[in-house]
RNA sequence: UCCCCGAUCGUCUAAUGGCAGGACAGCGGCCUUUGGAGCCGUGAAUCGUGGUUCGAAUCCACGUCGGGGAA
């Protein structure tokens, strides 16, 4: 059996259950781990990724299957790289996007140390994406395609990774779990809000790291545009950019936060139209395609989950950072979150969002000497 | 301490003698492994007290509050 030795990521779900059940049912070796994120005390939340209940979940599939069950305590790299950098975007007027680091900087890298040292040549998880040859594709069921949340996992790591649900639909894998047995989790609802943020109150969270007196949690002032102030806010962590709700009513036409200003607490409101950007800047750029990509260049670019891609042009690089020439504009380019960058279905990359502009930069048409 | 002007959902406003309507915000649901957005649904007001009138947000008087004004 050397060889076909799988650890699985297991959140105690269905997908990740019937992701452990298929690859167990199709001769393979597996191990299955549920990762210990985070450690609340009281305020745990019931969330099915990370409470107590998922990991005994994860443990009676695993029982069920006769296969062994691991806890992976990873709670203080996740407070380090997920968490405290959660309340640092928001400082800095930021909208973090914790599981891409969650992704990223803990679960795959953590998950595949782990492999290597039980001997297990495969990693398995339960997400909507396809992993062939190395390269990463968008889920068959382009409904719940999840790579928009996996651009950061290294290559090596997809080389070794496996994902079975990424072929089929969310039906077919609660019909598979029926038909497994797997009656514990085959109807469990989706995983949603943050897990580590109790009832998706991440203010809470926000004053549980720094205190009442951080100043994204201070009152300041909203203001359109030309800077004409138009009300109070309760601290700019609440608002983020394209967002309507707690933004003052008495307008002619919805008002959306355009911008956030951490220096003087301003958040910027504005019509629509405002949020509609040309031009894009993403800064920790990583590859997941084999080739080099080079200004100049096309790709799809999409700059929030479930948005549709747009075609792009790359006008610059540099070490980690780019520069995208939109085709189509995009409505609230907002720092901090994720842009990822496809070829169809293929993933080349993504990168966390530095700013948006209204225009873009195209290159200056080559002068040929 | 005399004279003008004004006051309608939380906000901005419509109705000038005939069912107080709209927009935005709020709330609920759908959607969603971030934050948002979107869609569907929903609660919410005539500054107060009298008067005129079949009928008052609307007209009259007084009061309250806000803005403006050469004793």
């Amino acid at each position: 059996m050397a060889g076909k030795r799988v650890l699985v990521a297991m959140s105690g779900g269905v997908d990740s259950s019937v992701a452990a059940a298929l690859l167990h049912e199709q001769g393979y070796d597996v191990i299955g781990a549920t990762m210990k994120l985070f450690c609340h005390g009281e305020d745990l939340p019931d969330r099915p990724c990370c409470s107590l209940d998922s990991v005994n979940d994860a443990r009676r599939v695993c029982q069920q299957l006769g296969v062994p069950h691991y806890v992976l305590n990873l709670e203080s790299a996740f407070g380090r790289d997920v968490v405290q950098d959660f309340v640092d975007e928001y400082s800095r007027g930021r909208t973090p996007i914790p599981c891409v680091r969650c992704n990223t900087f803990t679960k795959f890298r953590d998950l595949a140390a782990k492999a290597t040292a039980l001997d297990c040549d495969w990693i398995a998880t339960g997400h909507y994406a396809r992993a062939i040859d190395g390269d990463m594709y968008r889920g068959l069921d382009h409904g719940k395609d999840q790579t928009y949340f996996l651009w950061g996992v290294a290559r090596d790591v997809v080389d070794r990774l496996l994902l079975p649900v990424g072929h089929q639909t969310k039906a077919e894998t609660r019909a598979i779990a029926h038909r497994l047995g797997l009656e514990v989790v085959a109807e469990k609802v989706e995983s949603q809000d943050i897990c580590f943020v109790p009832d998706g109150d991440h203010v809470k969270v926000i004053r549980r790291e720094l205190g009442d007196a951080a100043p994204s949690l201070q009152r300041g002032p909203f203001v359109l545009e030309d800077g004409t102030p138009v009300g109070e806010h309760e601290g700019f962590a609440r608002f983020t950019i394209g967002q309507r709700k707690g933004v003052p009513g008495g307008f002619a036409s919805p008002m959306f936060v355009v911008a956030i200003d951490p220096d003087t607490r301003a958040v910027v409101l504005g019509p629509r139209e405002a949020l509609l950007g040309r031009g894009l800047v993403a800064r920790g750029v990583r590859w997941m395609c084999a080739e080099p990509m080079r200004v100049g260049d096309t790709v799809q670019v999409q700059h929030r989950h479930r948005a549709t891609p747009v075609s792009a042009e790359i006008v610059r690089l540099d070490g980690d950072e780019i520069e995208l020439a939109l085709d189509a504009p995009l409505s609230a380019i907002t720092p901090g979150q994720s842009m990822v960058l496809y070829d169809g279905d293929r993933v080349l990359g993504g990168g966390f969002i530095e700013s948006g502009s209204r225009e873009a930069r195209r290159l200056p048409l080559p002068i040929l000497a």
